[in-house]
DNA sequence: CGCACGCGATATCTTCAGAGTATGGAGTCG
DNA sequence: CGACTCCATACTCTGAAGATATCGCGTGCG
């Protein structure tokens, strides 16, 4: 049984008649009575009452007629499907990230995503960075946010572009001294109890603070650690000490909060979206036409990585296009 | 697009390996790849990645495969509901009926139907036995089990088979004269109030009962006319009168009632099957089977009306078995 | 480091199924 | 009763699928 055989089966019972049916295929009247035979012959009935006034499908033919219809659309359908997952048009995309890329980047991309790739399911998981590096290195996520380049094994496999950087700041209580100052100097930090990303949490961050308050780092070691961006902000409004974080965590604003600047300018380390260099996903593609076109700087970044992957896999089907 | 590719794509994935996929598919590799080849010139995009440790299908191959499989399920699922389609194993029968006839017949019809038809929607309606003729001429019904043959415009063409006799027997009331006797004479019931069928449900019934009280009809023109058997029995329960029906009636016996026969035995129009001549269902040919099986003296009948039919139907296409 | 092997792609030939043309036969209608 | 319509049959032809032989390439083992 071929495709064929129920495409002239649904011809001619939608004709009623061999000669129509077969020039509406683009074939003469033969070869589809051939066919129709054929058809009738490999199952042991007969599918269309021939009559004086036209030609109609017998109760097997009925039968068959709905399943034909059903495998010819199933036919097509794999070939559009094919060609929307080889867009990245369907599938899924595994992303971790860390909370604090929910302030910036990732609304604007997300949104973007969910507009251009609507039936891509994306599968969102909060995640340290620690975690969505090893997450990514085991195949369990395909792309990752996190803050620092991934540290560990199998961190060379994977490809990764800055998206986003922060300096420190300080954030207090609308009741804290700081309280309406634009900005405060690291030294005077060293005086106040901190409020900080726990180090398991923020490896990156962590290293980063300890290297800028050097060998005095006692207000570091006695400081209150926190899960995420919005603990720290909650935490200083309950007066527990001076909240410090990413520049990003201005985002998330409240009226009992206060920010200043950290004088001076202290570069944290960058946000950082992370993927398979081996992973040839046409979803993963899509998704960083999303993020070039979302962020220009970053497209730049990644045009120059993507450069070298694409010519590579192209290589093996230049007659493609 | 072939059915063909997709059969291919299935094996190159389930064997990882064109070679070996080929020989499973039995023909050589070279063809194979062309096919392979041709599939994904004609969508687009590749549907295997060729890699040293096998072949694997990219993400628009996984989606296609998807498809694929379904596709093919529809297929075989085709030639197989129209075989079953074609022996009457499903499809939908549409009978009417009386309801005296769920007494005798059709309760051991409709259980060996059921059983070996499962797949078979049944759509029964009580009916008089007019309606059902009428309904069966106009299509709306594929068989009619009535009592008299079908009378009114388009009944030539109708078979009609006689399936079940009756003899005309009298119900009382457990405290009425005649409970406890084994029959009554004719004569006897011109003095008793009669309770009978209303003729416009049974008009065969109804013209027969007059014929046989002859000139003298005043007791069935003062009679209680009852839409059907069990309309009879309860009012002779509630010794309303003295009723009259066809034998089978005795499969509704109650408590609070008792039959008589009535001499001489008066036969009463027969129960009677009926269906289009040209109806040429293999449901109904699957109905008639079962109804032959399970009444031999039926299946002889029918035989003869059969006979002819199967003649002419199996004429255009002898070398089909 | 090189050779051999495995595997997929390519080239060329062959075959057969499906398509075309011509025609026959059955049924219908005027 | 003849003409027409329509499907089936007979026969030829073409093209696509398949077979055989071979190439190119990458891998792995010696």
């Amino acid at each position: 049984m071929e495709s064929r055989h129920l495409r002239y089966a649904l011809a001619l019972a939608e004709h009623q008649h061999f000669g129509r049916a077969a020039a509406s295929l683009g074939i003469s009247q033969p070869p589809l009575s051939a066919q129709i035979a054929a058809v009738e012959r490999e199952i042991g009935e007969r599918l269309f009452d021939r009559t004086p006034r036209g030609v109609f499908p017998t109760a097997a033919g009925v039968a068959f007629l709905a399943r034909a219809r059903r495998a010819l659309c199933e036919m097509t359908a794999a070939a559009v499907e094919a060609s929307r997952a080889a867009r990245g048009e369907t599938g899924r995309l595994r992303m971790g990230f860390i909370g604090s890329a929910l302030l910036d980047p990732l609304p604007g991309v997300l949104g973007r995503f969910r507009r251009t790739l609507p039936d891509v399911r994306l599968d969102l998981r909060e995640m340290s960075s620690p975690e969505s590096a090893a997450a990514l290195v085991a195949g369990e996520l395909d792309v990752a946010v996190s803050r620092g380049a991934p540290r560990g094994a199998g961190v060379e496999g994977l490809v990764t572009v800055p998206i986003g950087a922060d300096h420190l700041v300080a954030v207090v209580g609308v009741g804290h001294p700081f309280a309406g100052r634009a900005e405060i100097r690291l030294e005077q930090l060293a005086a106040e109890r901190l409020i900080v990303a726990a180090p398991e949490q923020e490896p990156a961050v962590a290293a980063h603070l300890r290297g800028l308050f050097g060998v005095d780092a006692t207000a570091l070691d006695t400081a209150t650690l926190s899960r995420d961006i919005h603990t720290i902000t909650g935490l200083a409004a309950c007066a527990v000490g001076v909240g410090l974080g990413p520049s990003r965590m201005r985002l998330a604003s409240r009226k009992d909060i206060w920010f200043c600047d950290v004088a001076p300018r202290l570069r944290l380390p960058d946000l950082q979206l992370s993927f398979r260099a081996a992973d040839d996903s046409p979803v993963l593609a899509a998704f960083l036409d999303v993020v070039r076109a979302n962020c220009a700087e970053v497209g730049s970044r990644l045009d120059g990585v993507l450069a070298g992957r694409r010519a590579r896999s192209s290589e093996p089907a230049p007659d493609r296009g």
